[in-house]
DNA sequence: CCAGTTAAGGGAAACGTTGCCAGTTCTTGG
DNA sequence: CCAAGAACTGGCAACGTTTCCCTTAACTGG
């Protein structure tokens, strides 16, 4: 049973017979290519847009080899603020004609391996990805089999694959250093698990604070696990239970402010007159907030820009070249959430930001 | 010059060769349909197992004229909220084999129409779109000439299309027959473009709400544009200024919030002895301010996972049938930041919610 | 022991495109 | 007026699958 006509899109082999050519001047008329005369050019383009036909991606990527999808894979796009880098990523991707396939890993191992086969079946021609663990070699390998440039979000490892990263370790100093010089002795950082770049650049950022101002550093205080809004409520209530408890936290993980200042007011503590806080990434909350939160922000757009760049220069340049690593810059914005220890906390400021 | 073997992915041909079968029978392996010998199937597997073998989607697309992509339109995903609608039916498509591809049409009518082509270049299986004007015939045409079953994500029209929906008119009802029973009578609405269901759904409930309770109400107090957080700023700041200013303003728009309170600060207002507040679907914002922000809340997770259920089901069945429409409710949640005319504010919460 | 049935697997066509090669017509210069 | 290009167009193969149709071999029952 053949499938009725309207039913199915038109191909180019309908196009061919309505405008009375062959098949091979049709392709040479859709994609501009080889010599063609205005007449028949002009008798094949109208049937192409009485029909509608669309050149079918599915044949052009069996013909070609090249799909253009280049496919992204991140723990969850309802994370706050993934969502700006797969938005930016995709404006630059779309305008050179690819189009970008989302991959929610759950950071979950076993669905990261699942994601690749997809990945490899959809024959995508890069991938930009955040995994779950650096140090996973299977998968790495499993990776690099694919033989398609790869891109790592805000991850350092394994080596030959490009990179963006973000530079938490001087963002992370820069904080630390702030807080140390407001007097404060016991800060705590929470944070992922040190199997991931970003976590172990906080990690280092903030040791380096602590050994350039000559102060010793209470390990204890260093907290990881995942970047989660839960994890950062449940440290948060641990870590100012007691006496011993720090005058100050830093967030060390997008989402995980919620967390922390849920549990801060529940333990009915005053910020900054009881602790002082420091968020991870800029957010309408942070700003919003009574008083605004001090963060550590960076520009997600940003790199989801230079990701998709970096991904289209493999593509469009052969197999060669070293792999490429970008630093992308972050930069403090002290607000009120933090104060002098042993002094009356600032003036509260009263409006929020300018608008957008 | 032929690429050389272990640059382009293995083919179910070199399996077959491998393995000393014909094509057809690696076929019938991998798909697990036919006979074939134990033996044979067992030496098949382990070729296919040994060099890698994916099956390439992309021919499969072209033989059985099924793509399994199912694409998404939505104005941003960086929009808050959007995201997790996204992740949601990504999670009830993937599990069923689907790719979901993401597209941003910016809101813009002439990107809306350019991802039109796209998606009928990429034959993909399904629509999921929140597009930008539902009063626009031609392209309602267009997508209908994709001939492929389409899901409309809080849109009414065209009227052939499957549709999900929040309840916005009993929601937004509900928050002003509260507002009114807090005594407020000047009470703004500041939603998006009456082109829109959500928009007009919303003022839908308003009028009702005043009609129900026999109070007059002031239509210039109903101020339509975008819904996003720059006309929230503009409006309240314009709606903030005279002595004749509202009492209430109900935030008819995700992500406007940030907006509103801006300008409401800007004025030098307290929330909510000068100005109650209502925001749209709940967030760590309006949760953790201070005083938390009552809103009109719906799970956008539910919505997603409702819109990739009728797409399959569409997808699944032949064509015929009535459209399906689902219509979400949405609930109010109350909080500090609305309070009775005349009368001294509740007391303020002290701790937010509990964590997730 | 034979006819009939069934299981197993080979071969080829088709999905929609593109690119190459070859053929035809038209120019153009000598 | 003719030969040699140039310009244009048609035909065919191939990309990787799946499906349909055969052929062959093995089995079954009378």
């Amino acid at each position: 049973m053949k499938r009725r006509a309207e039913q199915s899109p038109p191909t180019i082999r309908r196009v061919a017979e309505l405008a009375g050519v062959s098949l091979g001047t049709v392709s040479r008329v859709v994609n501009g290519k080889g010599n063609v005369s205005a007449a028949i050019r002009e008798r094949v383009t109208r049937v192409i847009e009485e029909i509608g036909y669309k050149p079918n991606l599915a044949a052009q990527t069996m013909r070609s080899q090249v799909s253009r999808i280049v496919a992204c894979v991140i723990r969850d796009i309802s994370i706050a603020g993934f969502a700006q880098f797969v938005r930016a990523a995709d404006d630059v991707l779309s305008a050179a004609g690819y189009t970008l396939m989302l991959y929610n890993s759950e950071g979950r191992p076993a669905r990261e391996r699942e994601l690749l086969s997809v990945i490899s079946a959809r024959r995508a021609d890069a991938l930009l990805i955040a995994q779950h663990s650096e140090a996973d070699d299977a998968f790495n390998r499993e990776m690099q089999s694919l033989g398609i440039p790869v891109v790592l979000i805000d991850r350092e490892r394994p080596a030959w694959a490009d990179a963006v990263m973000l530079d938490h370790r001087a963002g992370t100093r820069a904080v630390t250093e702030r807080l140390l010089a407001l007097g404060h002795r016991r800060i705590a950082l929470l944070t992922g698990s040190p199997a991931l770049y970003p976590a172990r650049a906080r990690i280092a950022g903030y040791e380096e604070a602590h050994a350039a101002t000559g102060i010793a550093l209470d390990r204890r205080l260093i907290r990881t696990g995942t970047f989660e809004s839960k994890f950062g409520f449940e440290e948060t209530s641990m870590l100012l239970y007691g006496a011993q408890r720090p005058t100050a936290l830093i967030c060390g993980g997008i989402d995980m402010l919620p967390g922390m200042l849920r549990a801060t007011r529940a333990r009915g503590l005053s910020i900054p007159r009881d602790v002082s806080i420091v968020g991870s990434m800029n957010s309408d909350l942070a700003d919003l907030h009574q008083p605004p939160i001090s963060v550590e922000d960076w520009d997600y757009a940003e790199v989801g820009r230079i990701a998709a760049n970096l991904a289209m220069r493999r593509m469009s340049a052969g197999r060669p070249g070293e792999p490429r690593r970008v630093l992308v810059p972050t930069r403090v914005m002290m607000r009120d959430s933090c104060a002098a220890i042993g002094k009356p906390p600032r003036r509260r400021r009263v409006n929020g930001s300018p608008p957008n």
